[in-house]
DNA sequence: ACGCATGGCGCC
DNA sequence: AAAGGGCGCCATGCGT
């Protein structure tokens, strides 16, 4: 089949455009932008966009090129006119760019996102267009490589940019078939299409960010990190010369080598091997460095807490500082949400991962995100959300009781396993006996809570001995006597372990989802056992992922009610959800309305549960 | 110069 | 023989 690609060069081939393309209810869509910031929707400069209505005909409008200048961008909701469905690849990018300048956000339309049907049809591959278009059509999709688009002539770029709509429809022609076989419509257009709104929306607002307190942390940590650095030479004679930091000699030692300090460690210092890394090396970590300690609780070299705190203020500088005022345009950071980067179905996060903030007491950098002026941060977080998901698919009849009633959760627990016959009423965090209770069993109820957070994981009683600080056998009666206690639990998860055995791939509960490939070994082929550890997790992390997903639909919706800037969702981090809302008289309102969608949208056997804090900045709102 | 693996570590 | 799920980023060290 033929393929035609049209230049939009004049009003009247727009028109025509127009007319060619009227009567279809689908359009595949993409975006070309240049300027140095190009990825970032918001600063991009719109240079042309493609679209696509059959898989069939595209056609290139241009915009902002050496040759051909045009407002068509402000034309843009003619072509959308009888539009029921948009269909994108990467929708948060290109849906980003008209909503930032093309003053058309695409809200009410439908939206199928290709890429992200593709990533729940095969998480494993990779999700570019080209890729998939060699892989699925067996075409080579050329690609048209400039340093800036803004400086280059439609004339040269129409016949790429139409491949990209032509062809993204086409792969919109194949994922709906395959989505459809298998019963996952609801997951990419309910879901999935709806969410990608809110991450759009989420994408354009960036989160502020205070470059000057952040250097002045950065000092702060240099100058701690030299009197560490001062402090492991005073007692470790054997090092001579510390890389970077200290001149003259020949470098002997640089602490940010792991090889360098296990040869310090092991070699020279004669400390004795309590850890081994994945692979059996002697480990030079944190933890190591924590277990050198004799009988008597006493380090057995001064440099083992200095190396603690090395490694602490070493991380902190490394990560956290110049790499965060470094992303910083106009004051705000504009890092990426992944729809698409998890196995799991849960978002991933990057330049810069806000997931992974430090919540470090002394080095404060979680404060450095603030809210912007005229507003107040608000984080709402869900509380024990996967213990609750748990409890609702395995209908286990303790979890039930127990967050139903309010109950603290470990504490039945304990007492069921342990049969310390601790009276219901007393389970309840208000009840006046509750922490005597939970005082006299402490230990109880901390073996409770290692093994129902450690159930989510599928952590066996070799991992959680240490953890216990008992045998393995202690463990394994431990272990046995909850799963005895809590047999839904045990069943659900050999449930799952079946559906991995039969089907090769286990769903949550809205049809996510996760796929497993045998191992061969000797000939056979059989699933490692930390398939089935994966395959329960999945559905409950997956789970929770899809009700975060759904929650926050209902949300933005609800953001959307309000004025303009009332309200903007900054970003999430797996059970919690940031805000920033004006400083005003409905303040109190909004936030009693989050936390509101947040524990009716969805109605499982458990009732779920939010915590929110108010404040200026994120490291306030804890 | 760049890509990749490893060890390590931040978060939920 | 190891022994808990999911991520991304850092520095090093080795390969091309």
């Amino acid at each position: 089949m033929e393929l035609t690609r049209k230049l939009i060069r004049t009003e009247n081939d727009f028109n025509q455009m127009i007319e060619e393309t009227k009567d279809s209810i689908k359009i595949a869509f993409d975006t070309e932008n240049g300027s140095e910031l190009a990825l970032n929707p918001k600063y991009a400069k719109p240079v042309g966009f493609s679209i696509s209505v059959d898989g069939k005909r595209g056609y290139y409008i241009p915009i902002n090129h050496l040759d051909i200048k045009t407002n068509f961008h402000l034309r843009f909701k003619e072509l959308l006119v009888n539009k029921k469905l948009i269909i994108f690849w990467n929708a948060i990018y290109d849906a980003g760019i008209t909503s930032a300048h093309y003053n058309e956000d695409l809200y009410k339309y439908k939206w199928f996102d290709c890429m992200i049907a593709q990533h729940l049809i095969d998480a494993f591959q990779s999700k570019g267009l080209k890729y998939n278009t060699k892989r699925y059509f067996r075409i080579h999709q050329q690609e048209f490589k400039w340093k800036d688009m803004l400086d280059t002539n439609a004339a040269d770029v129409y016949q790429y940019a139409c491949d990209d709509a032509i062809y993204t429809f086409k792969h919109y022609l194949r994922l709906k078939e395959e989505i459809k076989k298998q019963h996952m419509e609801n997951l990419i257009l309910n879901i999935e299409g709806e969410f990608l709104k809110v991450l759009t929306h989420m994408k354009l607002q960036g989160i502020k960010f205070n470059v000057d307190e952040c250097k002045q942390l950065e000092q702060r940590l240099i100058k701690d990190k030299i009197n560490i650095v001062n402090e492991i030479l005073n007692v470790t004679p054997e090092i001579t010369y510390i890389q970077d930091l200290l001149g003259g000699k020949k470098p002997n030692i640089n602490l940010d080598s792991n090889k360098d300090l296990v040869k310090l460690l092991y070699d020279k210092l004669n400390l004795p091997v309590k850890k081994q890394t994945a692979s059996g090396a002697p480990a030079a970590d944190s933890e190591a460095f924590e277990l050198m300690k004799d009988n008597f609780n006493e380090w057995l070299h001064p440099i083992c807490p200095l190396l603690i705190k090395y490694k602490e203020v070493q991380k902190l500088l490394s990560a956290y500082t110049k790499s965060l005022y470094e992303k910083v345009v106009d004051g705000r950071i504009y890092g990426d949400l992944l729809d698409h980067g998890t196995e799991s179905g849960r978002l991933s996060a990057r330049e810069p991962n806000l997931q992974q903030l430090p919540k470090n007491d002394t080095y404060k950098i979680r404060h450095l995100f603030k809210a912007s002026e005229g507003y107040k941060m608000y984080v709402s977080d869900f509380s024990q959300e996967e213990l609750r998901l748990a409890g609702h698919i395995t209908k286990c009849k303790a979890f039930l009781k127990a967050f139903n009633n309010e109950e603290d959760l470990h504490l039945r627990v304990a007492s069921e396993s342990y049969n310390l016959n601790i009276p219901e009423e007393c389970l309840i965090g208000t009840h006046p006996q509750y922490n005597s209770y939970k005082d006299k069993y402490y230990k109880e109820r901390f073996y409770a809570k290692s093994i129902n957070f450690g159930l989510l994981y599928g952590r066996t009683a070799h991992g959680l001995a240490p953890q216990l600080n008992c045998s393995v056998e202690e463990a394994q009666a431990i272990v046995n006597n909850y799963f005895y206690s809590n047999p839904e639990i045990k069943q659900a998860m050999e449930n799952s372990k079946r559906e991995v055995q039969v089907k090769g791939y286990v769903e949550n509960i809205y049809g996510r989802k996760r796929r497993f490939n045998k191992a061969e070994k000797n000939g056979r082929r059989f699933y490692p056992k930390e398939c089935f550890r994966q395959a329960f997790n999945h559905k409950i992390q997956g789970g929770c992922a899809d009700m975060l997903r759904i929650i926050m639909v209902e949300i933005y919706k609800y953001v959307r009610e309000q004025p303009k800037d009332e309200i903007r969702i900054i970003t999430t981090v797996h059970d919690e959800i940031m805000f920033e809302i004006k400083d005003n008289i409905n303040l109190q309102k909004h936030r009693e309305m989050i936390d509101k969608i947040m524990t009716e949208t969805i109605k499982l056997d458990i009732k779920l549960s939010t915590d929110g804090k108010l404040g200026n900045n994120y490291g306030e709102c804890k």
